[in-house]
Formats: structure tokens, sequence, C-alpha cells
RNA sequence: CGGGAUAUAGCUCAGCCUGGUAGAGCGGUAGUUUUGGGUACUACAGGUCGUAGGUUCGAAUCCUGCUAUCCCGACCA
């Protein structure tokens, strides 16, 4: 029958030409056997699909991402080029980032303060290697009104601005310019400050998250008497974006420094943390800064030493961005979108009742609102559980799958008999299938709500179990020469977007400079490849530099990355 | 910023080559149907065809500018 109805299907229904139509078609022809005689086309369609998405993350990464951001409600394009609009869900995941991490920065003795979006032009200028290092791809602001000229409105051209001032990219120069001015002693040091803001940098090529001309962060800014201080201080922050990172967005991720030529303009030294997404690409979800006393120099920020000497700050800056969500998306989604790790799960738990307009909804209505209720009154992870009852009238089976795509750590189904029998058919979202089947567990209400909170964490770490397995055993470190690593990735000509999973490579390096390093970079980009980081804690280092076969100074992580 | 592609209903897309004032599927609404779960049927609603110009008796369709999106490259603090 398959041929046959396969091709009935195809006639009867008029298939967008183009590749929609084309893989569904490419669907029909591998699944026919599935597919029930005299079934309509739609539901010939739906037997056919497999997962809540269109796309798999097998057949185009890229893809996929996409429509997780837009199927998991997180974002979606604005009118203007590169900007997003992010969607209560999306936002709701950002805020739960948010509060983690301010509380712990405020917990290493931080203070949040605000500083303000446009930096005059003079001040970029003023430290020469943050200068050059700069993409100069920036937000301008030249004019200071509007006019209405012939009907239209347009840009008063008689209101340009004296110095025109930029959108920030980041705000080093306009808080170390504070810091000159709140700066006199010893005593003053050290200053600890951060900021909750957006940013603004004109990127050429953006992807919703991951690189958008304008998005959110924080970053820290900090200036203390000595080097040890703020070395001591950059390390510290390090840890806290690895531990939130690795604990609440079950994240893993490489802590090290960055190589001399991915350092932030201007730094002595970077440090990173990367995560690596399930397509093997390294995505660099955090930067901590040790300045030195190069922007100190450049904006006069001195200290009067105890001994009565004049010294220069040593400062720091950190930050982490709205990037962190597209690293959660490409670390934990899978082929039916989103699955969020419960300490950044909007909603933790998500009730679905089986509703059909019928007088018997009420009923079960109450059910739920009391199961919301015992729920709500439970905490996990240190607050109280975020559960949300789903009664908008939408059709209650589509509900589900909205909740599925949306990553919802826990769903509810109660139906009529459900309610009856005092049950909930519960769905893990970290575990939602058994092959093609939904696996869902019909259990007692009764004691339901005090297991929850433990389900949550299991959940949480299940998700990191799962990530960390894949970080560890795609790490490969057995290849000692350059030509090794080169064919372990392959041509820079392959497909990356179709290439088979690759992982990361570790491998001995020499910590090459200057023209040197430069030789090194260019190799590597000819393959596409990256230096990520040098892990810290490392063993002493054995053998010899991949790139320049001299004695190996430390390891260094290799990878494709976004 | 260079090269390529695209922009038509809420969504996915036909229609454009060969100009004659708009189509499908899904979704939505209403009714019937179904009732442990992405039901089925019928009907209805919904679009100044991205935008500004040009050519023409007439433009979704041909031409130009602009804007946005996607892919490749460059860039990526």
């Amino acid at each position: 029958m398959g041929q046959a109805l396969a091709e009935r299907l195809i006639l009867n229904w008029q298939p967008p030409v183009g590749e929609n139509g084309e893989l569904l078609a490419t669907a029909i022809a591998k699944r026919l056997d599935s597919v029930e005689e005299g079934a309509s086309f739609r539901n010939a369609i739906r037997s056919l699909m497999q997962r809540a998405l269109s796309v798999t993350r097998e057949a185009d990464f890229p893809a996929w991402y996409q429509a997780v951001v837009d199927q998991a409600d997180l974002a979606e394009t604005s009118p203007v080029r590169g900007c997003m609009i992010i969607k209560p869900w999306g936002y709701g995941v950002w805020e739960l980032i948010q509060a983690a991490l301010d509380r712990r920065i405020r917990e290493t003795g931080h203070e949040n303060c605000y500083f303000p979006l446009f930096i005059p032009l003079s001040f970029l200028a003023q430290e020469a290697s943050h200068v050059e290092g700069f993409a100069k791809e920036m937000a301008v602001v030249t004019h200071h009104r509007l006019k209405t000229i012939d009907g239209k409105l347009t840009v008063d051209p008689d209101s340009a601005l004296e110095e025109p001032l930029v959108v920030r990219p980041t705000s080093e120069t306009i808080i170390g310019d504070a810091f000159r001015r709140w700066v006199n002693s010893w005593r003053d040091l050290p200053i600890l400050i951060n900021q909750w803001a957006n940013v603004v940098r004109w990127e050429m090529r953006t992807r919703m998250f991951l690189r958008t001309t304008e998005f959110l962060w924080q970053e820290g800014h900090t200036a203390h008497a000595t080097q040890a201080d703020a070395t001591e201080e950059t390390l510290k922050m390090l840890e806290v974006y690895r531990e939130l990172a690795e604990d609440i967005l079950a994240m893993p991720v490489a802590v090290g420094e960055k190589p001399e030529n991915e350092r932030f303009p201007g730094a002595v030294s970077t440090f990173s943390i990367e995560a690596m997404m399930q397509d093997g690409k390294a995505l660099q979800a955090g930067t901590s800064h040790y300045l030195g006393t190069n922007f100190a120099k450049a904006q006069n920020i001195r200290y009067q030493a105890a001994s009565g000497d004049l010294e220069y700050c040593h400062t720091t800056s950190w930050g982490v961005s709205t990037r962190l969500i597209g690293g959660v998306i490409m670390t934990h989604g899978d082929d039916d979108g989103l699955r969020l790790p419960p300490r950044i799960a909007p909603h933790q738990v998500v009730i679905v009742p089986m509703l059909r307009e019928k007088p018997e909804d009420a009923a079960i209505l109450t059910y739920c609102d009391d199961l919301r209720n015992e729920l709500s009154g439970m905490s996990a992870f240190g607050a109280p559980l975020r559960v949300h009852l789903d009664k908008k009238a939408i059709k209650s089976a589509n509900k589900r799958w909205d909740w599925v795509r949306r990553g919802t750590p826990i769903l509810l189904e109660i139906g009529p008999r459900d309610a009856a029998n005092g049950m909930v058919t519960m769905i893990r979202r970290d575990r939602l299938r058994d092959g093609d089947k939904i696996i869902s567990t019909a259990i007692p209400r009764s004691g339901f709500a005090t297991t929850a909170p433990d389900l949550l964490v299991d959940i949480q770490r299940a998700l990191f179990a799962e990530a960390k397995a894949r970080l560890d055993g795609n790490i490969q470190t057995g290849l000692t020469t350059w030509e090794g690593i080169a064919a372990y990735f392959g041509a820079a000509t392959e497909d990356d977007e179709t290439g088979a999973f690759k992982g990361w490579v570790r491998a001995p390096w020499a910590k090459p400079t200057g023209s040197e390093l430069e030789a090194v970079e260019a190799k590597l980009k000819a393959l596409k490849l990256s230096l990520r980081n040098t892990p810290l804690g490392q063993n002493a280092p054995t053998g010899t530099c991949v790139f320049t076969g001299r004695p190996a100074v430390e390891d260094i992580l290799i990878a494709r990355a976004y």
C-alpha cells in the first residue's frame, strides 16, 4: 500500500515547492509503513512527525537552533536590524539567571550602580590598545533633534552634537573616568561595582542570543591597590561564573586563560569559561579580565599609598550576557525543543487540565487548583516552587506540545479520570521519550507534591550529568602533532553545518607570542579553528608544542567556535 | 562590509518567467463529531502582495532605490 498511498498523499496535497515540501515528501517516502490507509494528509503528516520541531539537530543544527528560539517562545526578531524582542518566556529565563548571579555578585562584596548609555567619543580614544583592538562598528549618536521638513519627520541638520556620543559597547572608559574621581587614597580601595545594562555592538552578522546588535549583560568593574588583589578578584569572579554555568544553568564549562591573541583589548590577561555545544563547537560563555594598570594609566586612576607615594590602580572587569541563553539552548535542547534546567525554568511545573468545554471541566479545574496550591507550598533549591496552571482556552491537546517545546521540566496532565481517581499524569521533560513514544506516568496525587522538589533536583542533576559526559567525552587528548589535529578536524572546505561531531582537542603548546602566535592563528583559521583557553589547574606539561615543536609550557583547547 | 538568495493571510509557502485588481495547507472562529488525548467533517473570517519610486490603459508579476531576514566570507571586546 505504501507507494500508492504516498503518491495519493502527495497528489491530494499541494506541497509547497522547495525545501519544506521536499522534506515532507522525503519523510513520507521513508516512513510509508506507519501511515494508515485512508488517513487524511494532515493525519499522515502528523503520524510521520516524529518530534515537536520540524527540524532535527542532526539535519541542520543552525536551523534547529532558530526553530527552538522561535518555537520555545524565547524571542523574535525586531524591526531593527540584528535586534531581538525577548518574549516573556525567554526574559523569564534571563531574570532567573540574573537573580542567581546578582546574589553571588553581592555576596562577593560588590554593589550595583548604573552608568550612562552614552559615552563621549573621546573617551574611547583614551586607552591606545583598547582603541586599536576594538571593532569600530558602533552605534553613534550625532544629532539631538527631529524636524518636520516637507511634511516628513527627519533629523534636524541644525542639531548636530558638538561631540558625537557612542552607544556603549562596554563601559570601561566611562567607569574609569568615574573611578579617577572616586579614588584618592588607599583607604578608598578596593572599589567593587557592577551594573546590569544593555550594550550595543554593530555586529556584521547576528544570531539570536548568540550575537545580536543589542544585548543584555552584567559588567563588573573593580579597582585595587595591588596586582595580587586585582588578580584574586579576576579569578574569584571567574569562579562565580563557573558556578553559575554549572550549578544554575547545568552547563559544564572549561575554565581557563585566553591566549594573547584572544584577550580583551587593553587587558593584561583574560580568562573565560567555554562550553561545548551539541554540534561540538565551543561557546565562550563568560569572561573575566585583569586589566593591569593599563586603563589606570590611560585614565589617571591613582591613589596615594600609605607610604605617601602616588600609585596606579590595578583594575578588572568581567561580564556575562544573554548569550548564556543561547548556550542553554545548544547544551540542553533536543529535537522536541528546549529543555530547561529547573533552576532557570520560569515555570518548573506546568499543570495542563484536559478541558472539554463540558460541565465536568469545573471539577477538573478545582482539582488542578488544589494541586497547584499544594505544589506552590513546596520549595526547591531554596525557593518556592514555580507552578503554573494553564487555563488558557487553547485546545488542551495542543498545550502539552507548547510546554514541551518551551522546555518546562515537569508537565502534569489532568483529565477527568485523573481528577476522579486522585491521580496525576506526569511527563518529565528530560526523559520525554522511549524511542518515539512519550513517557507519561500515572502517579497517585497524594504525596506527589512532597516528592516534586526532589524530582526537580534530579532533573537538574540529570541535565548536568548528560552535558558533563558530553564535554568530558569529547576532548581529544591523544593528538600530539599538528598534522594529526588537522586531519582530525578535517578540511575547512567541509561543510561544518552537516559535518560530524568533532568536539575539542586539548594539546600541548609552547605559548608562542607575537608573530609566531599570528602564524599559529592563521594556521588554525584556515581550518576554521581557534584557540579557546588554557585550562586552569593543569598538571606539569608533557611533550612538545604541536605548533612549534618546542617543549610544551601548558595544554590549550582548540575548537571550532561560535 | 563584500558575494548569493529571499520578502505574498497568524505560520509554511504557491502565483511572477509569458502584466489583466489574490491561492493552498496549517492555524483561527462557528457548528456538528470525538472523548486518556497533536479527533474528523462542514462553513466562515483573514492579505493596500516589505517599502518608496519608475515603466504601463493596467503591476504581486517588469525596472531602480531603500529596509529587513537567511546562507557564504570578512568581523566578533
